[in-house]
DNA sequence: CTTGCTTCTACAGTCGCTGTAGAAATTAGA
DNA sequence: TCTAATTTCTACAGCGACTGTAGAAGCAAG
């Protein structure tokens, strides 16, 4: 016995919200279900399943491109995981790049609390360390942050 | 002599793209600059400064509105720096929230590929385990997750 | 039978830009 | 001086990954 779900109850079981599922449906992440007679959508355990990959992957940081590219390997075991590996992969570098910029900002913005003292904004750290260093600190810096 | 700077000019000095500081006039973080006859912006110093400073801002993951707030109360030096103060703080913390979420994404992700032997995707962790974990992993990590 | 929830479609809005088109102004080189 | 290349202008569309809105229709419980 086959379970079925409205896309509440896929929304509900999967964790993905209800309008989100429509998106991805209409980027083409989801096949396009089976629908009642009033036109309402129908999900099998398959699709809540597959909903459940898409939001893990999602919180993993997976784009909905590389989770398109996940899901066509996934649905042909046969081939080899040498993509899967490049996916996971690069997007381990990128996290690993994004986490060392933000170890960066987390010490600016320490040292710019600390160097607060309370007083008025004329001499506040976090204001004119802000004016300061984009005079000096930029150029190096923002090449690195504006890859994301 | 006051230097006097086309939007070309403001934007090599400054870092910030052409394009960029005519969307930050747009949405009000940059005040309308004086126009040559024929049309064209003219910035000065100042406003050439005020650029490096929402660069600089934005470099450190403030929003645009928070860039606001701290260019208002850049302009008024006599009142209090709580309000500078709250906002770093608070920038702080959401800074740290993001990396211990990518912390734990990273540990994820390694553990995929050290998982993954380079044989057929059938048998490959990083895809099994997407699948895997999207059952039991999935809800109190999304929770914190989805608070960006 | 009514009330209130769910679902439907289609489209606009979010954020922080980036890119496009087509026109006008300016600059650099021959 | 003329021409060609570059810069600038405005106005608007597009990006990613959704979220929210409006208005209509379906459906379940009291």
């Amino acid at each position: 016995m086959q379970k079925e779900f409205t896309i509440g109850q896929a929304a509900e079981t999967s964790g993905v919200k209800v309008t989100t599922i429509r998106y991805y449906e209409s980027v083409g992440l989801m096949p396009e279900p089976r629908r009642v007679e009033s036109g309402r959508r129908v999900y099998g355990q398959a699709s809540v399943d597959l909903l459940g990959f898409i939001r893990h992957a999602r919180d993993l940081g997976f784009t909905v491109e590389a989770i398109r590219d996940l899901i066509d390997l996934q649905e042909n075991p046969g081939t080899d995981c040498a993509k899967a590996d490049e996916l996971a992969r690069h997007h381990l570098v990128e996290t690993q790049k994004r986490i060392e910029q933000l170890r960066v900002l987390e010490s600016e913005l320490m040292r710019m609390i600390d160097g607060c003292a309370g007083g008025k904004v004329g001499s506040c750290e976090i204001v004119t360390s802000l004016f300061d260093h984009s005079k000096c600190l930029s150029d190096h810096k923002s090449k690195a942050l504006k890859e994301q």
